[in-house]
DNA sequence: CAGTAAAAGTGAACACGTTCAACTTGCACT
DNA sequence: AGTGCAAGTTGAACGTGTTCACTTTTACTG
């Protein structure tokens, strides 16, 4: 399990206690107040140290957000552990997983959309296919591999390669339909991710045909060169 | 063609003018500095009128990048006209219209992540399935529908009905990939943009054989429960 | 033409994210 | 104990988007 650091970690045990309060104190003012309304200043504040302070350990508002989506992640690793371990039908996996991230992400649904919003942005460094999320990305995509791996599909080697980038790619489809639904219980979203996975893995099992050899190609090659390029 | 208003259209000859000088000299501005180096008060001073008359006619920045939108996708159904006028095969019209998009939009290349990320923002009204961009929305989807009503093609019902809406996402898509593209001439995208295209217009020709029956039912009633939502 | 209400226009003021130069703390090494 | 230096800390100051109470202009009516 990799150090989840945004900006370099600290070096002190009193730098540690510092970034943990900075970051505590964010998490608990987005959820009491959501993401635009809640400052800098208010953040440091209920940290207990000072404005400047918290620019020490996250350049910027946007890191915390980028924190914030380590922090989810772990949370969403440990969820999904012993699913891993017992299931090994890839649609199940699937359905597992996808699942677990929305159940997990819940409480934050009120100001996910800002969010995520934030860190959407193509010009930001911080952007889902930037450089400074490279290291998130890299573990979601891993933790897709493993759920592929860990199953008992046979998939072809080219579909193989390419199929956790693709998985990384539908789970946040998944969390952008999420965040729209205002549904109860979020119940459409949950019916969202049972259909889609489903089909994702029907479709994987249609990819052998004949018929659907050449566009099989095509797919997978224009993958690999969208991939190339980020 | 619809009235491109953000807010409140101008009332008076002078009103229309400012309007007109404050949406000009934030484009030129954007052009010159990029985005987010543009100020308020530097697009003002501009358009010759006071800060607090831009707020006038724009309720805020990112209502100038709305703007930004109707004006280049009037500039796109300019361009397209010849070619839906004279083009009837499916693939070449849906090729043309896409490259047309990105070939219109290339003067902005340099800006379009700050502007694309600032309305992407799932908690803005702006945001491409908000609320105050549905009429921009619809005319998109408008304009696809013209794209395949006026081909040759023969559609099933079903398919014909949510294709114009797959389409105005697939072009965010595109638009969104063209974003990262640093290739020279944009060949990439033009590139993925011919792929694509093809690969849509064989799998709308393979949807009607028996294996992906099933498969086409769910996804169209996947899509029309997305849609519904919005 | 006078009156008036809506539209257009103004700039000072506000709160925010961010920067920075100066200050303090604590650890390593002699 | 003393020294040096990196890490940690500070809050005033800057520029930004946005708001608002107010003034000026415009268009229309009796």
């Amino acid at each position: 399990m990799s150090i989840s650091s945004v900006t370099e970690p600290p070096k002190t045990k009193r730098g540690e206690t510092s970034r943990a309060a900075i970051f505590d104190a964010a998490l608990a003012l987005f959820l009491e107040r959501g993401y635009e309304a809640t400052t800098m200043r208010a953040i440091a504040e209920r940290a207990g140290v000072s404005l400047g302070s918290s620019y020490h350990y996250f350049a910027s508002k946007e890191h915390l957000v980028l924190e914030f989506y380590w922090h989810t992640h772990q949370l969403h690793v440990a969820a999904i552990a012993p699913l891993l371990a017992r299931e090994h039908d890839l649609a199940a996996r699937l359905r597992g997983v996808v699942r677990a991230v929305i159940v997990t992400c819940e409480p934050f649904h009120a100001f996910a959309g800002a969010i995520f919003g934030t860190v959407a942005n193509p010009a930001s460094p911080l952007n889902p296919f930037g450089r400074e999320a490279k290291a998130l990305r890299d573990e979601v995509i891993e933790l897709y591999a493993g759920v592929v791996k860990g199953s008992d599909a046979r998939l072809p080697a080219d579909i193989a390669t390419e199929l956790p980038t693709l998985l990384w790619l539908y789970q946040m489809g998944i969390l952008y339909f999420w965040i729209f639904d205002r549904s109860q219980g979020r119940l459409r979203t949950l019916d969202v991710i049972d259909q889609t996975t489903d089909l994702i893995v029907r479709l994987l099992g249609l990819a052998n045909l004949p018929v659907l050899r050449g566009s099989r190609k095509r797919v997978l090659g224009l993958v690999r060169s969208i991939a190339a390029g980020a």
